[in-house]
DNA sequence: AATGATTTTATGTGCACACATAATAACCTG
DNA sequence: CAGGTTATTATGTGTGCACATAAAATCATT
């Protein structure tokens, strides 16, 4: 009855994987408890444990205490996105990467901005606007609001030659951030920015940053139509 | 010089997040090694390694085996997405979900479906074509192709009560699937559909699901104006 | 000095054990 | 029998130890 012994976790993660897969564990269904599946597969409890842990992280298997383990009835595919450097993103696809600052201001932003990054409705903040290029053709406006009080060094870097996508996340410390994808119409500004014709459908994403309660920077990055943000489960 | 003893992963993995939060230690760091961690934190070894290894999954430090662990230097943002149901989520945001099947067809995909997915040109695929309803408004429009040769039960179910999307999770087992996501101008028949305007941006996202070599699915949802996908990290 | 073999070292992982914790099941007790 | 108390149980986690493995550092050889 012994299968042929699974000494390392992962070799357990993918034995469970296929009974999932293959239905002997049907969604919804109880599995055996660790102890059980340890003597079965011939290794110590903390290796289930790790391969069922690994699991449930990924959305596969619901675990509560005494409760036990279940294979996941309705599993919440989970994403991972990587959100990574413009410069790196253009450079993966074998383009050359290119920038170039439209604006930098101090600026009091308009409510809707300072509300957002909750700060006092009166204070300037720093206001970045600026092209990313791949291989000299637009690929993405970034239209970014930093928080000075929050970012001192802001104030000396002027941007011409490092993003401020760049440059924050070398000196601005962050504890979380909220992004948000949408698809936006163009407006006429960012339709001349990215020189495509008005209206078009744009994807945009929309993030803030954090440091404990304080908003570090607020970012629309706007990209160039054809852009696919890809990943899989 | 101890601090005040770290009993377990979670207020290791705390205070690790603390020092590269404050700059203690510097992106593209090397941090002390797990064993000297352990007698500073006052715990055991794999205490350390967890906490360690849950820091490197979420991209903020990278380890290499004798190389030791660094500060990433720069920290590819790893955002999670919760893929769920479309039911769940409108019924999350307190809507009433509704359904409605517009077309459920034998037929032989276009070129370009069927190159995706990996079938043979000729071969017939379930099409499927419904709009999901956030209190009976327009919420997204499913563009769904089912290969029935890997999910063979499609053939007998209608389709008109239980969504495509809800019944292939209950019966379709997948291995991997791909995702992407993309901003797309509103086609005439999808503008009729969500009743918008010709070429608004739409929100799309395109899946195609495996079950090892074999797609099972490939669908494309548009979401109807101001859908956004929100995550954090 | 270039090349290849060997040692050293930090992380990766497995194991046996212990106790903590949450949630259910079983047992009272009025 | 309702309601609360206690026991049981599965997962969660910590510890100390061992060995595996990858990669860097060192040494030996030509």
């Amino acid at each position: 009855m012994n299968s042929p012994t699974f000494r390392n976790w992962q070799s357990v993660q993918d034995e469970v994987l296929r009974r999932i897969h293959a239905r002997e564990w049907a969604p919804g269904e109880l599995i055996p408890n660790e102890a059980d599946l340890a003597q079965e597969f011939g290794c110590a409890r903390s290796t289930v444990n790790r391969a069922l842990r690994a699991l449930a992280a990924n959305g596969l298997l619901d675990r509560r205490r005494k409760a036990g383990t279940r294979v996941a009835a309705e599993p919440v595919a989970k994403a991972t996105l990587d959100i990574a450097l413009l410069r790196h993103e253009v450079e993966e696809k074998g383009a050359t990467y290119g920038y170039h600052l439209i604006e930098r201001t101090l600026a009091v932003p308009p409510v809707s901005v300072s509300a957002a990054m909750k700060t006092r409705i009166q204070d300037a903040l720093l206001h970045i606007r600026a092209l990313h290029l791949s291989d000299a053709a637009p690929y993405a406006f970034e239209d970014r609001w930093i928080n000075i009080d929050q970012v001192l060094d802001a104030r000396a870097e002027t941007f011409q030659s490092v993003s401020a996508n760049e440059w924050l996340l070398k000196h601005a410390p962050y504890t979380h951030g909220d992004i948000a994808f949408s698809a936006v119409q163009a407006t006429p500004d960012q339709a001349r920015i990215l020189a495509v014709p008005n209206n078009s459908a744009l994807f945009a994403i929309d993030r803030i940053t954090w440091d404990d309660a304080h908003s570090v920077t607020k970012v629309r990055l706007v990209f160039a139509p054809g852009y696919q943000l890809r990943t899989s489960v």
